[in-house]
DNA sequence: TAGTGGTCTAGACCACTTT
DNA sequence: AAGTGGTCTAGACCACTAT
Protein backbone atom coordinates (compact mmCIF):
# COMPACT_ATOMS: atom_id res chain seq x y z
CA UNK A 1 0.00 0.00 0.00
CA UNK A 2 1.26 3.63 -1.09
CA UNK A 3 0.87 6.98 0.23
CA UNK A 4 -1.84 7.13 -2.85
CA UNK A 5 -3.82 4.63 -1.26
CA UNK A 6 -4.89 6.62 1.84
CA UNK A 7 -8.29 7.89 2.18
CA UNK A 8 -7.02 10.84 4.98
CA UNK A 9 -4.35 12.02 6.92
CA UNK A 10 -3.73 10.17 10.25
CA UNK A 11 -5.63 11.42 13.23
CA UNK A 12 -4.36 14.41 14.96
CA UNK A 13 -4.96 15.02 18.70
CA UNK A 14 -8.46 16.23 19.27
CA UNK A 15 -11.58 15.98 21.43
CA UNK A 16 -13.01 13.36 22.77
CA UNK A 17 -12.71 9.00 21.93
CA UNK A 18 -10.87 8.11 18.77
CA UNK A 19 -13.11 5.60 17.64
CA UNK A 20 -15.84 8.79 17.95
CA UNK A 21 -13.23 11.29 15.47
CA UNK A 22 -12.40 8.77 13.17
CA UNK A 23 -16.27 7.97 12.97
CA UNK A 24 -16.85 11.67 12.72
CA UNK A 25 -14.17 11.81 9.63
CA UNK A 26 -16.22 8.63 7.88
CA UNK A 27 -19.48 10.74 7.96
CA UNK A 28 -17.85 13.75 6.51
CA UNK A 29 -16.80 11.22 3.61
CA UNK A 30 -20.32 9.84 3.63
CA UNK A 31 -21.17 13.79 3.79
CA UNK A 32 -18.33 14.44 0.44
CA UNK A 33 -19.58 12.00 -1.25
CA UNK A 34 -16.01 10.09 -1.13
CA UNK A 35 -18.26 6.91 -0.28
CA UNK A 36 -21.65 7.48 -2.18
CA UNK A 37 -24.51 4.68 -1.49
CA UNK A 38 -23.35 1.36 -2.80
CA UNK A 39 -19.88 1.98 -2.37
CA UNK A 40 -17.31 -0.50 -1.03
CA UNK A 41 -15.12 1.15 1.79
CA UNK A 42 -11.55 0.37 1.89
CA UNK A 43 -10.97 -2.70 4.43
CA UNK A 44 -10.89 -1.82 8.32
CA UNK A 45 -7.15 -2.80 8.10
CA UNK A 46 -6.51 0.04 5.00
CA UNK A 47 -8.93 2.27 6.76
CA UNK A 48 -6.68 1.76 10.25
CA UNK A 49 -3.56 2.52 8.41
CA UNK A 50 -4.72 5.60 6.76
CA UNK A 51 -6.11 7.07 9.81
CA UNK A 52 -3.71 6.02 12.42
CA UNK A 53 -5.15 3.74 14.33
CA UNK A 54 -5.70 0.44 15.47
CA UNK A 55 -7.90 -1.85 13.79
CA UNK A 56 -9.98 -2.54 16.92
CA UNK A 57 -10.65 1.53 16.98
CA UNK A 58 -11.95 1.53 13.38
CA UNK A 59 -13.99 -1.55 14.12
CA UNK A 60 -15.65 0.41 16.89
CA UNK A 61 -16.33 3.25 15.16
CA UNK A 62 -17.88 1.37 11.48
CA UNK A 63 -19.76 -0.70 14.46
CA UNK A 64 -21.50 2.62 15.17
CA UNK A 65 -22.16 3.95 12.08
CA UNK A 66 -23.57 0.24 10.92
CA UNK A 67 -26.18 0.47 14.43
CA UNK A 68 -27.40 3.98 12.95
CA UNK A 69 -28.28 2.61 9.47
CA UNK A 70 -25.56 4.44 7.53
CA UNK A 71 -23.22 1.52 6.62
CA UNK A 72 -23.86 -2.32 5.80
CA UNK A 73 -21.44 -5.48 6.90
CA UNK A 74 -20.95 -8.05 4.51
CA UNK A 75 -18.85 -11.11 6.39
CA UNK A 76 -15.93 -11.73 3.70
CA UNK A 77 -17.26 -8.80 0.79
CA UNK A 78 -16.60 -6.06 2.61
CA UNK A 79 -18.67 -2.72 4.23
CA UNK A 80 -20.72 -1.08 1.83
CA UNK A 81 -23.10 2.56 1.90
CA UNK A 82 -26.26 2.23 2.75
CA UNK A 83 -28.33 2.09 -0.28
CA UNK A 84 -32.43 3.48 -0.22
CA UNK A 85 -33.87 0.48 -2.44
CA UNK A 86 -36.87 0.27 -3.22
CA UNK A 87 -37.05 -2.53 -0.49
CA UNK A 88 -35.83 -0.40 1.93
CA UNK A 89 -37.98 2.96 0.58
CA UNK A 90 -41.24 0.84 1.16
CA UNK A 91 -40.49 -0.37 4.71
CA UNK A 92 -37.85 1.30 6.44
CA UNK A 93 -40.59 4.35 7.02
CA UNK A 94 -43.66 2.71 6.45
CA UNK A 95 -44.91 1.96 9.36
CA UNK A 96 -49.17 1.00 8.46
CA UNK A 97 -49.61 -2.90 9.47
CA UNK A 98 -52.67 -4.48 8.95
CA UNK A 99 -54.31 -6.74 11.85
CA UNK A 100 -52.37 -9.45 11.64
CA UNK A 101 -49.34 -7.14 12.10
CA UNK A 102 -47.85 -8.00 8.36
CA UNK A 103 -46.83 -4.66 5.93
CA UNK A 104 -49.08 -3.65 2.60
CA UNK A 105 -46.83 -2.89 -0.31
CA UNK A 106 -48.79 0.10 -1.03
CA UNK A 107 -48.94 1.19 -5.07
CA UNK A 108 -48.73 5.41 -5.63
CA UNK A 109 -50.82 7.16 -7.95
CA UNK A 110 -50.13 10.90 -8.53
CA UNK A 111 -52.37 13.75 -8.58
CA UNK A 112 -50.16 16.55 -9.32
CA UNK A 113 -46.99 17.89 -9.40
CA UNK A 114 -45.34 20.80 -9.97
CA UNK A 115 -42.94 23.71 -9.34
CA UNK A 116 -44.12 27.29 -7.18
CA UNK A 117 -43.25 29.18 -4.08
CA UNK A 118 -43.35 27.82 -0.74
CA UNK A 119 -45.43 29.77 1.61
CA UNK A 120 -44.45 30.49 5.22
CA UNK A 121 -45.20 26.69 6.61
CA UNK A 122 -43.64 25.37 3.92
CA UNK A 123 -40.68 27.52 3.81
CA UNK A 124 -40.66 27.60 7.82
CA UNK A 125 -41.08 23.63 7.82
CA UNK A 126 -38.13 23.05 5.56
CA UNK A 127 -35.61 26.03 6.90
CA UNK A 128 -36.19 28.21 3.20
CA UNK A 129 -36.22 31.78 3.09
CA UNK A 130 -39.94 32.93 2.53
CA UNK A 131 -40.85 32.35 -0.98
CA UNK A 132 -38.36 29.69 -2.01
CA UNK A 133 -39.08 27.54 -4.84
CA UNK A 134 -40.45 24.21 -3.47
CA UNK A 135 -41.36 21.19 -5.52
CA UNK A 136 -44.82 19.67 -4.51
CA UNK A 137 -46.25 16.59 -5.25
CA UNK A 138 -49.38 15.07 -4.53
CA UNK A 139 -50.86 11.89 -4.67
CA UNK A 140 -52.82 9.02 -3.08
CA UNK A 141 -51.68 5.64 -2.27
CA UNK A 142 -53.24 2.29 -1.58
CA UNK A 143 -53.00 -1.16 -0.23
CA UNK A 144 -54.85 -3.74 -1.21
CA UNK A 145 -56.83 -2.19 -3.67
CA UNK A 146 -58.23 0.27 -1.34
CA UNK A 147 -57.11 3.50 -1.02
CA UNK A 148 -55.08 3.97 2.09
CA UNK A 149 -53.93 7.62 2.30
CA UNK A 150 -53.54 11.16 0.96
CA UNK A 151 -50.82 13.08 1.20
CA UNK A 152 -48.46 16.30 0.42
CA UNK A 153 -44.95 16.08 -0.55
CA UNK A 154 -43.08 19.33 -0.62
CA UNK A 155 -39.33 19.37 -1.47
CA UNK A 156 -36.86 22.14 -1.69
CA UNK A 157 -36.91 23.23 -5.27
CA UNK A 158 -32.73 24.32 -4.91
CA UNK A 159 -32.30 20.25 -4.93
CA UNK A 160 -34.74 18.85 -6.48
CA UNK A 161 -35.51 21.80 -9.28
CA UNK A 162 -36.17 18.87 -12.35
CA UNK A 163 -38.32 17.09 -10.89
CA UNK A 164 -40.84 19.06 -11.19
CA UNK A 165 -41.07 18.42 -15.03
CA UNK A 166 -41.01 14.66 -14.66
CA UNK A 167 -44.47 13.68 -15.55
CA UNK A 168 -46.84 12.29 -12.85
CA UNK A 169 -47.21 8.82 -13.96
CA UNK A 170 -43.30 8.09 -14.55
CA UNK A 171 -42.77 8.90 -10.16
CA UNK A 172 -42.27 5.77 -9.11
CA UNK A 173 -43.89 4.40 -5.90
CA UNK A 174 -40.39 4.44 -4.00
CA UNK A 175 -39.80 8.24 -4.09
CA UNK A 176 -36.52 7.83 -1.82
CA UNK A 177 -34.41 5.66 -4.33
CA UNK A 178 -35.50 8.21 -6.74
CA UNK A 179 -34.29 11.48 -4.41
CA UNK A 180 -30.49 9.18 -4.22
CA UNK A 181 -30.41 7.90 -7.41
CA UNK A 182 -31.42 10.84 -9.76
CA UNK A 183 -30.91 13.68 -6.84
CA UNK A 184 -28.15 12.73 -4.50
CA UNK A 185 -30.31 13.27 -1.80
CA UNK A 186 -30.55 10.67 0.76
CA UNK A 187 -32.71 10.42 3.77
CA UNK A 188 -31.42 9.18 6.57
CA UNK A 189 -33.66 10.46 9.63
CA UNK A 190 -37.06 11.29 10.14
CA UNK A 191 -39.55 12.75 12.45
CA UNK A 192 -42.97 11.88 12.75
CA UNK A 193 -45.34 13.85 14.41
CA UNK A 194 -48.97 12.37 14.66
CA UNK A 195 -52.38 13.47 15.47
CA UNK A 196 -56.07 12.93 14.89
CA UNK A 197 -58.18 14.87 12.54
CA UNK A 198 -61.70 14.56 10.38
CA UNK A 199 -62.19 14.13 6.33
CA UNK A 200 -62.88 17.14 4.41
CA UNK A 201 -64.71 16.94 1.09
CA UNK A 202 -61.37 16.33 -0.85
CA UNK A 203 -60.19 13.80 1.78
CA UNK A 204 -63.36 11.99 1.65
CA UNK A 205 -63.33 11.74 -2.35
CA UNK A 206 -60.09 10.51 -2.41
CA UNK A 207 -60.31 7.65 0.19
CA UNK A 208 -63.77 6.79 -0.21
CA UNK A 209 -65.27 7.42 3.04
CA UNK A 210 -67.74 9.57 4.53
CA UNK A 211 -66.86 13.78 5.50
CA UNK A 212 -66.14 13.51 8.78
CA UNK A 213 -64.37 10.30 9.50
CA UNK A 214 -61.77 10.38 11.69
CA UNK A 215 -58.13 10.18 10.43
CA UNK A 216 -54.35 10.01 11.53
CA UNK A 217 -52.46 12.68 10.39
CA UNK A 218 -48.62 11.99 10.02
CA UNK A 219 -46.60 14.99 9.79
CA UNK A 220 -43.09 13.87 8.79
CA UNK A 221 -40.12 16.17 8.51
CA UNK A 222 -37.20 13.88 6.52
CA UNK A 223 -33.74 15.16 6.31
CA UNK A 224 -29.88 14.07 5.02
CA UNK A 225 -26.73 13.39 6.68
CA UNK A 226 -26.16 17.19 7.05
CA UNK A 227 -29.35 17.55 9.58
CA UNK A 228 -31.38 19.24 6.44
CA UNK A 229 -34.52 19.00 6.20
CA UNK A 230 -34.99 17.61 2.68
CA UNK A 231 -38.80 16.69 2.54
CA UNK A 232 -42.17 17.82 4.36
CA UNK A 233 -44.72 14.83 4.04
CA UNK A 234 -48.53 15.42 5.22
CA UNK A 235 -49.89 12.67 4.92
CA UNK A 236 -54.32 11.00 6.06
CA UNK A 237 -54.37 7.77 6.74
CA UNK A 238 -57.71 5.66 7.32
CA UNK A 239 -57.16 3.36 10.09
CA UNK A 240 -60.08 0.98 9.45
CA UNK A 241 -57.84 -1.71 7.27
CA UNK A 242 -54.21 -0.62 8.91
CA UNK A 243 -53.11 1.09 11.89
CA UNK A 244 -49.67 2.60 12.54
CA UNK A 245 -47.41 0.66 14.91
CA UNK A 246 -44.50 1.61 17.28
CA UNK A 247 -42.59 -0.67 19.30
CA UNK A 248 -40.98 1.00 22.80
CA UNK A 249 -37.75 0.24 24.33
CA UNK B 1 -11.84 -15.19 44.93
CA UNK B 2 -13.30 -18.35 46.18
CA UNK B 3 -15.66 -20.30 44.31
CA UNK B 4 -18.48 -19.48 46.69
CA UNK B 5 -17.94 -15.79 44.86
CA UNK B 6 -18.65 -17.13 41.54
CA UNK B 7 -22.65 -16.00 40.57
CA UNK B 8 -22.63 -19.33 37.99
CA UNK B 9 -20.70 -22.04 36.36
CA UNK B 10 -17.94 -21.67 33.24
CA UNK B 11 -19.38 -21.71 29.97
CA UNK B 12 -19.81 -24.92 28.19
CA UNK B 13 -19.34 -25.38 24.50
CA UNK B 14 -22.49 -24.07 23.25
CA UNK B 15 -24.18 -22.80 20.03
CA UNK B 16 -23.25 -19.06 18.40
CA UNK B 17 -20.82 -16.53 19.70
CA UNK B 18 -19.91 -16.82 22.73
CA UNK B 19 -20.32 -12.99 24.22
CA UNK B 20 -24.53 -14.40 23.34
CA UNK B 21 -24.45 -17.32 25.27
CA UNK B 22 -23.01 -15.00 28.12
CA UNK B 23 -25.47 -11.85 27.58
CA UNK B 24 -28.25 -15.18 27.74
CA UNK B 25 -27.32 -16.38 30.71
CA UNK B 26 -27.49 -12.87 32.50
CA UNK B 27 -30.43 -12.52 30.84
CA UNK B 28 -31.87 -15.82 32.72
CA UNK B 29 -29.98 -14.55 36.06
CA UNK B 30 -31.76 -10.89 35.49
CA UNK B 31 -35.41 -13.07 35.10
CA UNK B 32 -34.71 -15.69 37.90
CA UNK B 33 -33.90 -12.12 40.06
CA UNK B 34 -30.88 -13.23 40.86
CA UNK B 35 -30.21 -9.17 40.41
CA UNK B 36 -32.70 -7.57 40.85
CA UNK B 37 -33.41 -3.89 39.64
CA UNK B 38 -31.32 -1.27 41.29
CA UNK B 39 -28.64 -4.35 42.28
CA UNK B 40 -25.21 -3.51 41.39
CA UNK B 41 -23.61 -6.38 39.07
CA UNK B 42 -20.45 -8.13 39.99
CA UNK B 43 -17.43 -6.22 38.00
CA UNK B 44 -16.25 -7.38 34.48
CA UNK B 45 -13.41 -9.09 35.59
CA UNK B 46 -15.53 -10.97 38.02
CA UNK B 47 -18.03 -12.25 35.94
CA UNK B 48 -15.41 -13.16 33.13
CA UNK B 49 -13.83 -15.46 35.76
CA UNK B 50 -17.17 -16.71 36.47
CA UNK B 51 -18.39 -17.78 33.10
CA UNK B 52 -14.60 -18.63 32.51
CA UNK B 53 -14.16 -16.48 29.92
CA UNK B 54 -12.16 -13.35 28.93
CA UNK B 55 -13.09 -9.75 29.96
CA UNK B 56 -13.88 -8.83 26.41
CA UNK B 57 -16.50 -10.59 25.72
CA UNK B 58 -18.09 -10.02 29.16
CA UNK B 59 -17.92 -6.76 27.89
CA UNK B 60 -19.33 -7.48 24.42
CA UNK B 61 -22.33 -9.02 26.20
CA UNK B 62 -22.95 -6.02 28.78
CA UNK B 63 -22.54 -3.85 25.73
CA UNK B 64 -25.68 -5.42 23.98
CA UNK B 65 -27.60 -5.49 27.51
CA UNK B 66 -26.94 -1.49 27.90
CA UNK B 67 -28.26 -0.74 24.49
CA UNK B 68 -31.57 -2.82 25.09
CA UNK B 69 -31.75 -0.47 28.01
CA UNK B 70 -31.13 -3.51 30.62
CA UNK B 71 -28.64 -2.56 32.35
CA UNK B 72 -27.11 1.13 33.21
CA UNK B 73 -22.80 1.25 33.52
CA UNK B 74 -21.54 3.81 35.61
CA UNK B 75 -18.21 4.63 35.85
CA UNK B 76 -16.11 4.29 38.90
CA UNK B 77 -19.01 2.76 40.74
CA UNK B 78 -20.42 -0.42 38.73
CA UNK B 79 -23.12 -1.55 36.34
CA UNK B 80 -26.66 -2.09 37.95
CA UNK B 81 -29.77 -3.62 36.77
CA UNK B 82 -32.46 -0.59 35.18
CA UNK B 83 -35.39 0.58 37.55
CA UNK B 84 -38.37 2.16 36.70
CA UNK B 85 -37.91 5.02 38.53
CA UNK B 86 -40.38 7.45 38.22
CA UNK B 87 -38.90 9.90 35.95
CA UNK B 88 -38.30 6.73 33.36
CA UNK B 89 -41.83 5.86 33.80
CA UNK B 90 -43.34 8.99 32.82
CA UNK B 91 -40.96 9.92 29.67
CA UNK B 92 -39.93 6.65 28.49
CA UNK B 93 -42.91 5.32 27.40
CA UNK B 94 -44.55 8.57 27.29
CA UNK B 95 -44.35 10.29 23.09
CA UNK B 96 -46.86 13.17 23.45
CA UNK B 97 -45.15 16.33 22.74
CA UNK B 98 -45.95 20.45 22.54
CA UNK B 99 -45.92 22.48 20.01
CA UNK B 100 -42.26 23.47 21.05
CA UNK B 101 -41.64 19.66 21.04
CA UNK B 102 -41.40 19.27 24.98
CA UNK B 103 -42.97 16.72 26.57
CA UNK B 104 -45.92 17.31 29.39
CA UNK B 105 -45.79 16.01 33.05
CA UNK B 106 -49.09 14.47 32.79
CA UNK B 107 -50.95 14.30 36.26
CA UNK B 108 -53.60 11.22 36.41
CA UNK B 109 -57.02 10.65 37.98
CA UNK B 110 -58.51 6.97 38.53
CA UNK B 111 -62.22 6.77 37.47
CA UNK B 112 -62.30 3.05 38.73
CA UNK B 113 -60.00 0.17 39.79
CA UNK B 114 -61.85 -3.43 40.69
CA UNK B 115 -61.05 -6.87 39.87
CA UNK B 116 -63.10 -9.13 37.66
CA UNK B 117 -63.21 -11.73 34.96
CA UNK B 118 -60.95 -10.89 31.26
CA UNK B 119 -63.74 -10.85 28.44
CA UNK B 120 -62.85 -12.51 25.32
CA UNK B 121 -60.78 -9.75 23.81
CA UNK B 122 -58.41 -9.10 27.33
CA UNK B 123 -57.96 -12.72 27.49
CA UNK B 124 -57.19 -13.00 24.05
CA UNK B 125 -54.38 -10.06 24.22
CA UNK B 126 -53.36 -10.85 27.05
CA UNK B 127 -52.64 -14.46 26.38
CA UNK B 128 -55.05 -15.43 29.31
CA UNK B 129 -57.13 -18.37 29.40
CA UNK B 130 -61.13 -17.10 29.11
CA UNK B 131 -62.38 -16.15 32.37
CA UNK B 132 -59.17 -15.55 33.81
CA UNK B 133 -59.05 -12.59 36.55
CA UNK B 134 -57.94 -9.23 35.43
CA UNK B 135 -57.39 -6.49 37.55
CA UNK B 136 -58.77 -3.10 35.35
CA UNK B 137 -57.98 0.45 35.79
CA UNK B 138 -60.04 3.34 34.13
CA UNK B 139 -58.29 6.88 34.18
CA UNK B 140 -57.81 10.38 32.89
CA UNK B 141 -54.72 11.97 32.34
CA UNK B 142 -54.27 15.56 32.32
CA UNK B 143 -51.39 17.88 30.98
CA UNK B 144 -51.13 21.65 32.08
CA UNK B 145 -54.27 21.42 34.00
CA UNK B 146 -56.50 20.46 30.67
CA UNK B 147 -57.51 16.81 29.91
CA UNK B 148 -54.97 14.90 27.97
CA UNK B 149 -56.35 11.43 27.47
CA UNK B 150 -58.83 8.82 28.70
CA UNK B 151 -57.70 5.23 29.14
CA UNK B 152 -58.36 1.82 30.07
CA UNK B 153 -55.48 -0.17 32.03
CA UNK B 154 -55.80 -4.52 31.71
CA UNK B 155 -53.95 -6.40 33.86
CA UNK B 156 -53.38 -10.41 34.63
CA UNK B 157 -54.75 -10.88 38.11
CA UNK B 158 -52.10 -13.20 39.08
CA UNK B 159 -49.50 -10.78 38.81
CA UNK B 160 -51.13 -7.78 40.32
CA UNK B 161 -53.96 -9.51 42.35
CA UNK B 162 -53.46 -7.61 45.29
CA UNK B 163 -53.49 -4.29 43.19
CA UNK B 164 -57.37 -3.71 42.79
CA UNK B 165 -57.86 -3.21 46.80
CA UNK B 166 -55.68 -0.17 46.74
CA UNK B 167 -57.81 2.72 46.93
CA UNK B 168 -58.22 5.07 43.64
CA UNK B 169 -56.43 7.87 45.52
CA UNK B 170 -53.60 5.96 46.38
CA UNK B 171 -52.70 4.97 42.99
CA UNK B 172 -49.37 6.78 41.93
CA UNK B 173 -48.87 8.72 38.39
CA UNK B 174 -46.25 6.62 37.72
CA UNK B 175 -47.71 3.03 37.38
CA UNK B 176 -44.56 1.25 35.99
CA UNK B 177 -42.64 1.83 39.47
CA UNK B 178 -45.57 0.54 41.33
CA UNK B 179 -45.59 -2.25 39.14
CA UNK B 180 -41.88 -3.28 39.93
CA UNK B 181 -41.80 -2.10 43.20
CA UNK B 182 -45.07 -3.77 45.04
CA UNK B 183 -45.33 -6.61 42.63
CA UNK B 184 -41.77 -7.24 41.14
CA UNK B 185 -43.18 -7.14 37.42
CA UNK B 186 -40.31 -4.95 35.15
CA UNK B 187 -41.96 -3.85 31.86
CA UNK B 188 -39.20 -3.70 29.39
CA UNK B 189 -41.05 -3.51 26.06
CA UNK B 190 -44.18 -2.31 24.66
CA UNK B 191 -45.80 -2.44 21.20
CA UNK B 192 -48.20 0.39 20.40
CA UNK B 193 -51.03 0.61 17.43
CA UNK B 194 -52.15 3.50 16.91
CA UNK B 195 -55.30 4.74 14.84
CA UNK B 196 -57.83 7.86 14.54
CA UNK B 197 -61.58 7.61 15.93
CA UNK B 198 -64.41 9.72 17.11
CA UNK B 199 -64.95 10.88 20.73
CA UNK B 200 -68.28 8.92 22.01
CA UNK B 201 -70.31 10.49 24.84
CA UNK B 202 -67.95 9.57 27.99
CA UNK B 203 -64.88 10.20 26.11
CA UNK B 204 -66.44 13.74 25.19
CA UNK B 205 -67.61 13.89 28.58
CA UNK B 206 -64.38 13.68 30.59
CA UNK B 207 -62.04 15.00 27.83
CA UNK B 208 -64.55 18.15 27.72
CA UNK B 209 -64.20 18.30 23.67
CA UNK B 210 -67.64 18.08 21.23
CA UNK B 211 -68.69 14.26 20.79
CA UNK B 212 -67.27 13.18 17.29
CA UNK B 213 -64.21 15.00 18.11
CA UNK B 214 -60.98 12.82 16.24
CA UNK B 215 -58.87 11.23 19.03
CA UNK B 216 -56.09 9.29 18.86
CA UNK B 217 -56.11 6.01 20.01
CA UNK B 218 -53.18 4.58 21.60
CA UNK B 219 -53.49 0.50 21.98
CA UNK B 220 -50.20 -0.59 24.21
CA UNK B 221 -49.48 -4.27 24.75
CA UNK B 222 -46.84 -3.74 27.25
CA UNK B 223 -44.12 -7.22 28.30
CA UNK B 224 -41.53 -7.93 31.05
CA UNK B 225 -38.07 -9.77 30.28
CA UNK B 226 -39.38 -13.40 29.41
CA UNK B 227 -41.76 -11.87 26.41
CA UNK B 228 -44.98 -12.38 28.49
CA UNK B 229 -47.96 -10.03 28.23
CA UNK B 230 -48.29 -7.86 31.50
CA UNK B 231 -50.68 -4.73 31.26
CA UNK B 232 -52.81 -3.91 28.17
CA UNK B 233 -53.92 -0.34 27.88
CA UNK B 234 -56.00 1.55 25.21
CA UNK B 235 -55.91 5.29 25.73
CA UNK B 236 -57.98 7.90 23.29
CA UNK B 237 -56.05 11.55 23.35
CA UNK B 238 -56.89 14.73 22.23
CA UNK B 239 -54.64 15.45 19.30
CA UNK B 240 -55.43 19.46 19.77
CA UNK B 241 -52.62 20.47 21.97
CA UNK B 242 -50.31 17.61 22.08
CA UNK B 243 -48.99 15.17 19.13
CA UNK B 244 -47.75 11.69 19.42
CA UNK B 245 -43.98 11.94 18.26
CA UNK B 246 -41.98 9.14 16.74
CA UNK B 247 -38.06 9.23 15.33
CA UNK B 248 -37.52 7.51 12.64
CA UNK B 249 -33.70 5.76 12.24
C1' DT C 1 -5.14 3.79 47.45
C1' DA C 2 -7.87 0.42 45.37
C1' DG C 3 -11.54 -0.77 42.44
C1' DT C 4 -14.60 0.33 38.70
C1' DG C 5 -15.78 1.09 33.90
C1' DG C 6 -13.75 3.51 29.29
C1' DT C 7 -10.40 3.42 25.70
C1' DC C 8 -6.80 1.68 22.76
C1' DT C 9 -3.79 -1.61 21.09
C1' DA C 10 -2.10 -6.17 19.18
C1' DG C 11 -2.58 -10.56 17.56
C1' DA C 12 -4.77 -15.15 16.87
C1' DC C 13 -8.15 -17.88 14.76
C1' DC C 14 -12.67 -18.62 12.34
C1' DA C 15 -16.35 -18.20 8.61
C1' DC C 16 -17.39 -16.53 4.38
C1' DT C 17 -16.56 -14.82 -0.43
C1' DT C 18 -13.97 -14.22 -4.44
C1' DT C 19 -10.37 -15.46 -7.67
C1' DA D 1 -5.16 -19.16 -1.93
C1' DA D 2 -6.05 -14.61 -0.56
C1' DG D 3 -8.91 -11.14 1.35
C1' DT D 4 -12.86 -9.78 4.04
C1' DG D 5 -15.46 -9.21 8.28
C1' DG D 6 -16.60 -11.91 13.00
C1' DT D 7 -14.97 -13.53 17.34
C1' DC D 8 -11.97 -14.08 21.26
C1' DT D 9 -8.16 -13.12 23.96
C1' DA D 10 -4.66 -10.34 26.65
C1' DG D 11 -2.80 -6.41 28.46
C1' DA D 12 -1.87 -1.41 28.98
C1' DC D 13 -3.34 3.00 30.40
C1' DC D 14 -6.94 6.51 31.62
C1' DA D 15 -11.00 8.71 34.20
C1' DC D 16 -13.92 8.39 37.79
C1' DT D 17 -15.63 6.91 42.52
C1' DA D 18 -15.30 5.34 47.03
C1' DT D 19 -12.65 4.77 51.35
Amino acid sequence: MTAADLIDEPMRPGHGPLYRQVKQRIIRHLIDETWKPGDMLPSEPRLAESFGVSPGTVRRALDELVAENLLVRHQGKGTIVCRHDPERSLFHFFRMVDAAGDRPTPSSRVLACGRRRADRAEAARLGLPAGAPVVVIDRTRSAAGRPLLVERLVLPGRLFGPLAAVAPAELPNTLYTLYEERFGVTVYRAAEQLRAVTADARDAQLLEVATGTPLLEIDRLASNLDGMPVEWRLSRCRTDAYRYRVELV
